[in-house]
DNA sequence: CAAAGCATGTAAGCAGTTACATGATTGT
DNA sequence: ACAATCATGTAACTGCTTACATGCTTTG
């Protein structure tokens, strides 16, 4: 499972439960995974199982008990195994674009509608992009990052603003498309 | 499964044969999938129960006998329903930025090595692309699309012009953060 | 009193992948 | 001789998703 590499990622700042790391793949978009129980709770168990991680049970007075994994030598030397593995393509699939391939079935109303919506969702998206980023540059040391370095900073930014500029490409691309369209006779 | 939607689209054109479908799809870089046979083979046999397409066995002197799939106008029906869906947001995964997002793990040379191959497979990619809309200028009316109107011919361009802009900004990005991590003390 | 938060887990299912299985024919 | 093309299909698997199940506590 390919999210157990970013989980161990996580888990190399510091113990977390499952339940924080939910919260964490919740919040960062730009890793792009849901967050669901099944996976964060699965890949646990299985990173556990291979010697990843330990537990550390954590009995608490009003809340259920929770674990705490922490990750192992044997997780780290996974995690740096990973990193210097071939990275692959980025994976892109619009739908979006498959339903305008075959809008020869639509009329020109129709098909300025699909653009339009299209439009609607990904400056919505690009607007949310920036304003994390906006919220980022305000609260420095927040992040849950112990001892971040200048590298690691930049990296982090340079994720979140690909994001961004990926949604605003995908905006203007729209945008002309849709001029383009209205301008044909 | 949503790959059916693209079938209907392609046998919307003309009738097409399993294996005929494969190759299309194979070939079509943009829609992003393998065209693999289990997909294919039992998206048909589904859209078939669900009346959406009719089959005609050819048989033949030298090779296999073939199925021939033809849309019926409840297939014609379901494809323009989707296409007057609401569009989804599209999907972008890159793995290769999750390992970075963790490259503190990494010496400065490792980190640029990453980035270094990542740089090269997307340039590649990026290249393919301005090929292959070089070649589809070159031959015009061949691409299988019967009575195709500027209107349509403006949108297949676009969504290939799309997928190579994606790699292109995707390589301005990734040369930008190396210069930015040389740059760093 | 209802909703949201804390905390763990399971069930069922969808979409996609590689690899396997068959078997004639044609090209190198 | 070996590989590729024609042509259909199946098996086994991965990764991911939503929804279900439980139960106590805090906040509105």
């Amino acid at each position: 499972m390919s999210i157990s590499h970013a989980i161990l990622g996580f888990l190399s700042w510091k113990p977390l439960t499952g339940y924080e790391l939910k919260k964490i793949f919740a919040d960062a978009l730009s890793f792009h995974w849901s967050g669901n129980n099944n996976q964060i709770y699965g890949s646990l168990i299985e990173l556990h199982k291979t010697g990843a991680v330990s537990i550390e049970v954590r009995q608490q007075e009003r809340y259920p008990a929770k674990k705490l994994y922490t990750i192992t030598d044997r997780g780290r030397a996974e995690l740096r195994e990973w990193l210097l593995t071939e990275p692959e393509l980025p994976l892109l699939r619009s739908l979006a674009h498959i339903q305008l391939a075959w809008s020869e079935c639509l009329s020109g109303e129709e098909l300025d509608g699909l653009l339009a919506s299209y439009e609607r969702q990904i400056a919505d998206q690009a607007i949310m992009c920036r304003e994390t980023i906006r919220r980022r540059g305000e609260a420095p040391a927040g992040g849950g990052a112990p001892g971040r370095s200048a590298r690691e900073r930049l990296i982090w930014d340079s994720i979140d603003e690909n994001r961004a500029a990926f949604y605003e490409g995908e905006l203007a691309w729209a945008r002309s498309l849709r001029a383009k369209l209205r301008e044909l006779p």
